[in-house]
DNA sequence: CGTCTCCTTGAAAGCGTTCAATTACAGTGG
DNA sequence: CCACTGTAATTGAACGCTTTCAAGGAGACG
């Protein structure tokens, strides 16, 4: 009986373990079966598509505290340490144990992050995107006006759908124009974050109201018991 | 105690009831309370997003026997009628007590579908989207070559991102080189299916396979009962 | 101090949009 | 049945943004 207490709680440590990643190195890939999630205890991690002609889609930047990887069968995406990383490795087996969302509400929010990148890839200049990108990641480092950008400018291009070269542009033009400042290639600073707000534009840019279009209610023409 | 029973089955016949919308109408707006859910009998349905910027984004088209508004709390897109179409409107509540396979797959394929428009925005010029939105719609509309477009210019523009124009181009470029044939401005026949699926490209283009990079799995630094 | 990787910058080309005008079509009424 | 009318579609030309091609430069690391 105790060996059999202790082999569970072996499985248990087993199923919940710190691991760590180099710079670079695969967390896991596309189309692997998944059998764990993660939550990022320190350093950046890119989760990323990768496309049959060739392009790479990144569909997120984690930071410490982030989870990602909670997939129900296969991850549809692989996931890479931008940075030297640890992460708290959690099987899934351990789902139920940990109070997690519900799947359709899980759904619901892909879905919900889906329509944001379709709405910033359709109708967003490199400037606003960019923007949006330094305002974001400044929001999500926490120190208030210096920016870390670890991540390299192809990184930056892939998740914004754009080229490094345009990226690299943008950026300078920005430091050009005072709204930023740069310190070497990974260290920004944010000198006019209302300026760069503007440049930004609405990230959530759907209306809450309506566009009322005068419409009846639709006739009903039949019962159905 | 019979009166009871009655009542309900009048209430129950009211949560499912056949609804008629003309060409235009609006079915439900961006923002409402999403009471009910639908599904297609006859007609066809688009849904849209209006972006504060003015623009529109159409999220999908729905022929008979697709389900849409399938959301939790409140609609995050309007639905239209394209042509005048007939409905089944579907209570909310009564989503637990109907048979509905359909329900959590309509949220399922809504998100692949998603997806596809990132990829498709991301990385495909006008002729690729057009070209796959020809076989697509070919192929949802059962009819094999002769493909029927009621929606408009505009609505096909919105819905892959481009404008009118380069769509109006696009459809004229592929009857000229003989891949289609236009009969007035809503019939086209599909005259050179493969030649257009090589222009489309691979629409389901993410890898099933892995871009192996020589990686370990990660070292584990300490145990986590 | 060399080498490697990543970044920056310039110039030209490509592609879709925008502006502008014309044409086809459906619906309506004579 | 045909002219009239308004909406939708087509087409041309110029513009603008991003990419592509090409070259050079800045750090990091040994």
């Amino acid at each position: 009986m105790i060996s059999v207490v202790a082999r569970d709680d072996e499985v248990r440590r087993a199923a919940r373990a710190l691991v760590q990643f180099g710079k670079g190195q695969a967390v896991y890939h596309q189309g692997d079966a998944a059998h764990h999630w993660f939550e990022v205890v320190s350093g950046i991690v890119r989760t990323c598509r990768f496309m049959a002609d060739g392009h790479r889609q990144l569909t997120g930047f984690f930071y410490a505290g982030d989870v990602f990887g909670v997939d129900s069968t296969s991850y549809p995406e692989s996931a890479e340490a931008v940075t030297d990383a640890v992460l708290r490795r959690v099987s899934s087996a351990w789902l139920s144990e940990i109070p997690m969302p519900d799947a359709p509400r899980a759904l619901e929010k892909a879905l919900e992050s889906a329509r944001r990148s379709i709405f910033l890839f359709g109708h967003r200049t490199a400037a606003n995107r960019v923007a949006a990108f330094l305002i974001t990641t400044a929001e999500r480092s926490g120190i208030q006006a210096g920016v870390k950008l670890p991540m390299t400018r192809g990184d930056i291009a892939d998740h914004l759908n754009l080229t490094l070269h345009t990226v690299s542009r943008t950026i300078s033009d920005f430091a050009r124009k005072g709204l930023i400042a740069l310190f070497g290639r990974q260290n920004v600073r944010i000198l006019d974050l209302e300026g760069l707000r503007a440049i930004a534009g609405d990230a959530e840019c759907e209306l809450g109201g309506h566009y009322v279009m005068e419409s009846e209610p639709g006739a009903d023409i039949a019962g159905q018991p």
